[in-house]
DNA sequence: TAATAATTTTAGTTAAGGCAAAAAATTTTT
DNA sequence: AAAAATTTTTTGCCTTAACTAAAATTATTA
């Protein structure tokens, strides 16, 4: 438990070091940047759900770590620097959205709002073993695993495989062991 | 962005509606007690790397939401009601190991490392679907996907099958298209 | 231009969570 | 039993982050 990095209170992603919230700020105005040129504090209150002011005081934050060029009553750009980190969550929610919807089956609705939330814990090795997964997952020609609604996971290659098969009597409806395993090492 | 229920600025697992620092707590106390009957103070201290009051003031919050059996200098247990969140984050950290280290082969200890960051934000939804999935994985005898180090993931039934090769040539080598979609719906 | 509307900032509040040091209670030793 | 050591709780203060209400600023419209 608990490896997530503390700064007063707070839960910081591990490799950006900054917030789960200006992850989320970083994030709106970079997808506000790509569709109209630059992002002002009412686009990131409407994007967030958040109080004006909230907004005044993020931006007051990543300003002072230099992710955007902001003054007050003007625009709002990403810095350089801003934008690498911006780019690094968006990697993040894209990456799990991807594999939420692509390899687990679900809908992108629910892919997208989970993504989110796991967006600002995952880790950059996880991350890209993520990626080789569902691009090994989405490539390898002798893989065809689908979800169905009703019969879970199951191979559409059943048919061209001699003796075993592989549908919904085989696969996905045994007792896997998942065992809670050991109180799990200090960090 | 921005799914996560705020409270206060924090940030709040979605399905117990009780923080992350007090899932790792309820984790922590249902290890401990596990492990020896019940826990202090100093096992929570131990566990979770944080200082005295910390523990106090979370065993607190824990016993006012009536989760914790607790009085000042006194053992601590769980509740019936606290045992079943604790069983909930177990469930969730277990899962998300057994993923990380079954599927995409990731090392046990980087494993359980990513489990602990992770285990605070995935709903049921999607971890049920993740159950499955590992399920599936281990179980489809079609399926014989692993990691290697060097050649990244492979498929370890490559001679058994005729024209097709899964191997380092065929899979995990392109260039997957991850697009970072549409500035995604709020919510 | 003046009045009105919209936006932004300031200031103060609430909430969760953490730390350090001091005080209190409990155990262990002598 | 008294002293020493350990554990736990209190107290006071810090940080992030969101909210509200009011003030200030900018933009629009009459």
């Amino acid at each position: 438990m608990r490896v997530i990095i503390e700064a007063g209170g707070l839960i910081v992603n591990p490799d950006t070091r900054i917030s789960a919230s200006l992850e989320d700020y970083l994030e709106a105005i970079y997808h506000t940047e790509n569709a109209k040129g630059a992002a002002r504090a009412k686009d990131l209150v409407q994007a967030l759900g958040v109080q004006n002011s909230s907004v005044t005081q993020a931006l007051r934050a990543l300003s002072e770590r230099e992710l955007v060029n902001y003054a007050p009553y003007d625009v709002v750009t990403l810095t350089e620097s801003g934008r690498a980190v911006a780019r690094d969550v968006v990697k993040r929610h894209t990456t799990m959205k991807a594999f939420l919807s692509r390899v687990l089956g679900l809908p992108e609705d629910v892919a997208d709002e989970g993504a989110c939330r796991m967006e600002h814990s995952i880790s950059n090795v996880i991350l890209d073993r993520m990626v080789k997964f569902v691009e090994y997952f989405e490539q390898c020609p002798l893989n065809d695993v689908q979800w169905d609604d009703e019969a879970g996971f199951f191979c559409g290659r059943d048919d061209e495989h001699d003796g075993r098969t592989c549908g919904r009597d085989t696969c996905g409806a045994g007792g896997l062991d998942l065992k809670p395993g050991p109180p799990a090492e200090e960090t």
